[in-house]
RNA sequence: GGUGGGGUUCCCGAGUGGCCAAAGGGAUCAGACUGUAAAUCUGACGCGAAAGCUUCGGUGGUUCGAAUCCACCCCCCACCA
């Protein structure tokens, strides 16, 4: 490790904004730093959105700092306007509460909590926030905020220039709570550090300020870029939905599909930003891949290093073992157990009475399995001749033809009906 | 409290009495081409296999007929107080 933090972050791409770099790097470099990232409870588990900053604070842990994951139970019932088109609405306390504990349960996974002097450290703001008393926030720390300097921040500048749009002054605060986060861990546990995404660096050079104004302490921040791809759609967001951390809203099956479909203009830059392999080691793979006819390895790559870093090695095995039985287009080889197994690991999958459905068109049955939102988009495929059964291609013709789709005699070790609607979409249906 | 502007199908955004299930764009899904990629082309895109059914903030009304007109209400925004 020759080479510092700071380049290994900038090397991969990780580095948006940071308040003077060169005192940050000497700081860096005169020991171990504590440094902070806020998660907000916005559902009841992150998504892949957090995983930057996730990743990062394990990459400052890796080089002997000390990281704190902050949630946020105060600023979570706020509301972080920043870059938002529109006010939130509240989330009531108890669920932020409730939300709180598994997001605490989920950071923790990243970080190491049992490495000497630079363990982890879950905090919550609630802590320090919950019995403040009105006079004193005002007077204490209000007073160190300048109105005229919010409003000009770009992150909530649109909102207060936008036509049609506005900003309550619960909202305006969030940025005065979140700034007095980094002072109260600044004095409490030394901390000189946070770091967050771009959409944040309003929000944390108001807390280098304060901090500097109440504790007279330098302190810094930097912030990681906002994942996009070549596209120019939304990163982390499928028709299906958000792309969660917590395997029981995304399965891992789901997880290791996600990353093994991204497109290659995407893919050596999504290596740099979420797994832990050289810089070196991915230029490697792109000179392979480019040499190479045909399929790249990239995204075989980044899906096995994500899914391991989140669901485990468990978690890889399974996705691996369901996509080699779907997409090698051979499930011949799958034993009974398998089958079973392969609905454990996160294939969806439900159970079908066929003698209760027979009457219905197999376009109400795909989707009410959850196969596709509409039966209108099953009968597109239909009529595509892209549902297939068990290896056999249907049309419309079928549609009112359940009983016949389904017959038992047909069903695999006479329970398994294995469909797949278009290229990607699979369901395993167990007769019962 | 006053004045003005708004609330349209996932999002943006047209639509001011019948030709409106509602333009256009985006997103999404499916097909072709491929590599479970991109780009491109094609199709779908309120629900329903279909017959048909239900929508344009809400409730009532006018009308043969309303997203469009009227009344009241709810919500959002800007400015003024």
């Amino acid at each position: 490790m020759s080479e510092t933090l700071l380049q290994d972050l900038k090397a991969r791409g990780l580095v948006a904004q940071m308040t003077s770099e060169d005192e940050l790097e000497k700081h860096l470099s005169e020991g171990s730093v504590t440094l902070y990232c806020g998660f907000d409870p916005t559902a009841d588990s992150l998504h892949i959105g957090s995983l930057v900053p996730l990743l990062t604070l394990k990459r400052f842990q890796e080089y002997g700092h000390k990281p704190l994951a902050l949630v946020g139970g105060a600023t979570g019932l706020i509301g972080d306007p920043s870059f938002k088109a529109q006010e939130r609405k509240l989330n009531d306390d108890s669920t932020v509460a409730n939300w709180v504990e598994k997001i605490r349960a989920q950071v923790s996974a990243f970080i190491d909590f049992d490495s000497g002097s630079n363990s982890a450290e879950v905090v919550n703001n609630l802590d320090w926030t919950q019995n403040i008393d009105i006079l004193t926030f005002l007077r204490d720390i209000g007073k160190h905020f300048s109105v005229n300097q919010m409003i000009a921040k770009e992150s909530v500048k649109q909102r207060i220039d936008r036509e049609g749009e506005g900003i309550s002054f619960t909202e305006f605060t969030y940025m005065i709570l979140q700034s007095y986060d980094f002072q109260q861990l600044n004095q409490s546990h030394g901390c000189s550090l946070q770091i967050g995404g771009s959409d944040q660096w309003g929000n944390i050079t108001g807390g280098t300020e304060l901090t500097r104004r109440m504790n007279g302490n330098q302190v810094f921040g930097l912030t990681l870029p906002l994942i996009t791809k070549s596209d120019g759609t939304k990163f982390g967001k499928t028709e299906s939905g958000t792309i969660w951390l917590d395997s029981s809203k995304t399965s891992p099956y789901a997880f290791y599909q996600f990353w093994l479909q991204t497109a290659d203009a995407d893919v050596y830059r999504f290596l740099r930003y979420f797994t832990f392999l050289s810089v070196s080691q991915i230029e490697q793979i792109e000179k392979e891949d480019e040499a190479r006819e045909g399929r790249p390895d990239g995204q075989r790559v980044l899906a096995e290093e994500v899914t391991r870093l989140v669901h485990g090695e468990e978690g890889l095995v399974a996705a691996k073992r369901i996509t080699e039985a779907l997409f090698s287009g051979d499930t011949s080889t799958l034993s009974e157990q398998d089958y079973a197994q392969l609905a454990q690991d996160g294939l969806p999958s439900s159970v079908l009475d066929i003698a209760a459905v027979s009457d219905q068109p197999v376009t109400a049955i795909l989707a009410d399995a959850g196969m596709a939102p509409s039966g209108k988009q099953v009968k597109d495929a239909l009529q595509r001749n892209a549902v297939v059964v068990n290896g056999t291609a249907h049309g419309m013709e079928d549609n009112m033809n359940a009983a016949g789709m389904f017959a038992a005699e047909k069903a695999l070790f006479d329970k398994y009906f294995l469909v797949k609607l278009g290229k990607k979409k699979h369901h395993l249906f167990e007769l019962v």
